[in-house]
DNA sequence: TTGAAAGCGCTAACAC
DNA sequence: GTGTTAGCGCTTTCAA
C-alpha cells in the first residue's frame, strides 16, 4: 500500500501538509510526537502520510538538529571473529537507542582511521568507537580532541577518553600460570605488533607469571608476527620447533594465531598437547570446534561491545560528564590443548 | 596546525568566506574543484580553510545534492566469516569510489530489513546491497521498487534486480559427484532454511548428481537446521549417525555447518573421513585449519562483494540502464575430509 | 571570474 | 492547538 506518491521522487513534508490541510509545523509535530496536536488533526496528518507514502528525509532533519544518529565503529579487521562479536554487541545497544552503526575497517592504518574520523567532523556520524591500536589512537588523540569517541579493548590511559577493556596483563599471567601448573617450564610466546596495547600488556603478564616461578623468556622462544591470521600462527610454530631447544608450551596472544599454531604443529607431526601444549586468547567460537579444543582466555566480547556503545551514548548525552574507564572480567577456559 | 577555530563548534562555509574576503559561492567552488577560480583567490580561500580548520558539513551538502554517499549492506549475520569476506570486497570498491558502507545485520528478519531499507527512502543511504534470503527479498521487492539496490548471493530471478552469485546447483552437483566418485552411495544432506535460494538450489544440485548415479536421498538422511552455526552442525551429525542405516558421507551446505559436523562426529568417536566423509561449502579460511582439513566448494567471496558493489555503483550512475545478473565460477577444493 | 540569492526538507521559536 | 517564519550549511543558477 501507500505507493501512490512514488511517481516523481520523494514526498516532502509540505506535500503532506497540503494534502492534510494543515501546516508543515503540525506535520512535523505529529511525526515527532512532540507538542500537542488535537487527535482529529493528527489523524488527518497520518492519513495524508499514509496516502502519499511519505518518509521523512532524515538528511534534512539531521541538518537541522545537527545530528546524524550514526555511530562510527572503527576496527582493524572486520574479518576477525573476535571483532565481529564485539561489533554485534555495539550494534545491539545502538539500534535499541535508535542509532545505526557505520562499520569501518581501518586495517590499523592511521591514514584510513583519520579519514573515517572525519565523518565526525563533517557531521555524518555523531560519535565513534575505536578499536584500533592504542598507539594510533594516541597519534590522533590530539587532533580528535573535541569529537566524541570512546576506546574499546585498546586504550591509552594517558588520553582522556572513556574506554572499556579487560585486564590483559592479569589475564595473560593467568594463562601462563596455568601452563606452569601443568609442569611446563619451557614456554614460548607468539605475540603481535607492539603497536597494540594488548600485545605489550600480555607480554608483561606472561613475564609476571614466569618470574613468580623463577622462569624467563629467552629470545629464542619469543616470536613476533605481523598479522593475526592462521598462517602467521603456523609459521611462528614452525620457527619455534626448529629451535635447538624447543619449547614444550606455546602461549599465543590470540585464538586465531593459536589455531594456526596447532596446524603448524600437526604438519610437523607434533601432537598437541602431548608434545607441545597450546594456549590461546579470546575464546572465539571456533576455539571449541577444533581438535583438540583450544584452551584459552575468554574475553566477554559481547559485553565489551555493549559497554563501549553505552559509554559513547552516555558521552553524547552529557558531553561534559567525566566517563570512567571500565575493565571487564576475563576467564580461563580449560579445554584440550593445555 | 589548523585547530584554531575549534573553540565554539564547527566552522561553516560562511566563516571561511568572510575570513578569505570572498563569497560563499567561491569557497564552494574551490572546495569542489568546480567552476573556474583565479589562482590567487583560490589560494586565499585555501589559506582561510587551513587557518580555521574548516571541514565541510556533508550533511548540508548531501541535503542539497540529494545524495549521502553511503551504501547500505544488509547481511543475515555479520559474524559469519563467509559474509565478512564479502563485506571486505564491497568495502574495497566502495571506498575507492568515495562511498562509505553502512553495514547492517538483519538476522534475515524482514522487519529489520525493512527498517534498514528505510535508510534509502529517508536519504541516508544512496543504494543497498542485500544478502538476505531471496524469499525476504521477494517479499520486499514490491515496496522497494524504485529504490536502487542489488542482490548478492541470494537473488530472485523473478525480481528485476541486478544480482551476482554463483551457480549453486551446479556447484552442489560437483560436490556430490566427488563424494560418489570416492565410492559413497549413502550420502546425507544437512541443509538450512528453505527460505534461502542457495539451500534450495544446492539440494537440487545434490539430487541431480545422485540421480545421475541412480541414487536417492532418503528422508532419514536429510536434515534441516535453522542456523549456520557450529552447534547446529554438530547436532545434525548426531542425528544422522543415530539412524538405523547411517550415511557414509555428509554434504553440509556451509563450512561452518561442516566443521560442526566434524566435531559432532569426533565426539561420537567416528573418524573422518574413514568412518564418514564430510564435504562443506564456501571455503572460509578456517576450512584449511582444522584436522583433517575440510574438503569443500570454494566461492569467490571477495569477487562476489566487489562485483555487487560495482553493480550497485553502475546502477546509481545510470538508473535506467538494465544491469545483467552475473554468475561467478566456483571450484572444488579437495582436502582431507572427502 | 565572482557574487547574490534561492532553495534542499526539516525543526523550533514565536505568534495567534 | 496550530500557523508563520527563520534558518541549519551547502550548491547552483543567474547576473554582473
Amino acid at each position: 500500500m501507500a505507493e501512490s506518491g512514488a511517481s516523481g521522487g520523494a514526498v516532502s513534508i509540505s506535500e503532506v501538509a497540503e494534502q492534510a490541510g494543515v501546516s508543515v509545523a503540525t506535520v512535523s509535530r505529529v511525526m515527532n510526537g512532540q507538542g500537542v496536536v488535537k487527535p482529529a488533526t493528527r489523524d488527518k496528518v497520518l492519513a495524508a502520510v499514509e496516502a502519499l507514502g511519505y518518509r521523512m528525509n532524515h538528511l534534512a532533519r539531521n541538518l537541522r538538529t545537527a545530528e546524524s544518529r550514526m555511530l562510527l565503529t572503527m576496527v582493524p579487521d572486520v574479518g576477525n571473529p573476535f571483532y565481529a562479536e564485539i561489533v554485534r554487541g555495539i550494534d545491539s545497544v545502538a539500534r535499541q537507542q535508535g542509532y545505526f552503526v557505520l562499520l569501518c575497517d581501518t586495517g590499523a592504518d592511521p591514514g584510513r582511521e583519520r579519514s573515517y574520523f572525519d565523518l565526525l567532523r563533517t557531521r555524518r556520524a555523531d560519535g565513534a568507537i575505536c578499536l584500533d591500536p592504542d598507539t594510533v589512537q594516541h597519534a590522533l588523540a590530539e587532533e580528535m580532541n573535541g569529537v566524541p569517541w570512546v576506546a574499546c579493548c585498546e586504550f591509552d590511559p594517558d588520553v582522556a577518553v572513556p574506554y572499556v577493556g579487560i585486564d590483559n596483563r592479569a589475564a595473560a599471567a593467568d594463562a601462563v600460570r596455568h601452563l606452569i601448573a601443568q609442569g611446563h617450564t619451557r614456554i614460548a610466546l607468539i605475540n603481535t605488533d607492539a603497536r597494540y596495547l594488548y600485545a605489550r600488556q600480555r607480554e608483561a603478564g606472561m613475564r609476571d607469571a614466569l618470574a613468580e616461578a623463577g622462569l624467563t623468556l629467552p629470545a629464542a622462544w619469543h616470536v613476533t608476527v605481523d598479522s593475526l591470521d592462521f598462517d602467521a600462527g603456523a609459521e611462528a610454530a614452525r620457527q619455534l620447533i626448529s629451535r635447538d631447544e624447543a619449547p614444550t608450551a606455546i602461549f599465543a596472544v590470540s585464538d586465531t594465531l593459536a589455531i594456526g599454531v596447532i596446524r603448524g604443529l600437526r604438519e610437523a607431526r607434533l601432537a598437541v598437547p602431548r608434545d607441545v601444549a597450546v594456549m590461546g586468547f579470546d575464546d572465539i567460537a571456533m576455539a571449541a570446534q577444533i581438535d583438540p579444543p583450544l584452551t584459552t582466555i575468554a574475553q566477554p566480547m559481547r559485553e565489551l561491545g555493549e559497554t563501549a556503545a553505552r559509554l559513547l551514548l552516555q558521552r553524547l548525552a552529557q558531553p561534559q560528564l567525566a566517563v570512567p574507564g571500565v575493565l571487564l572480567p576475563h576467564r580461563l577456559v580449560k579445554r584440550g590443548t593445555a
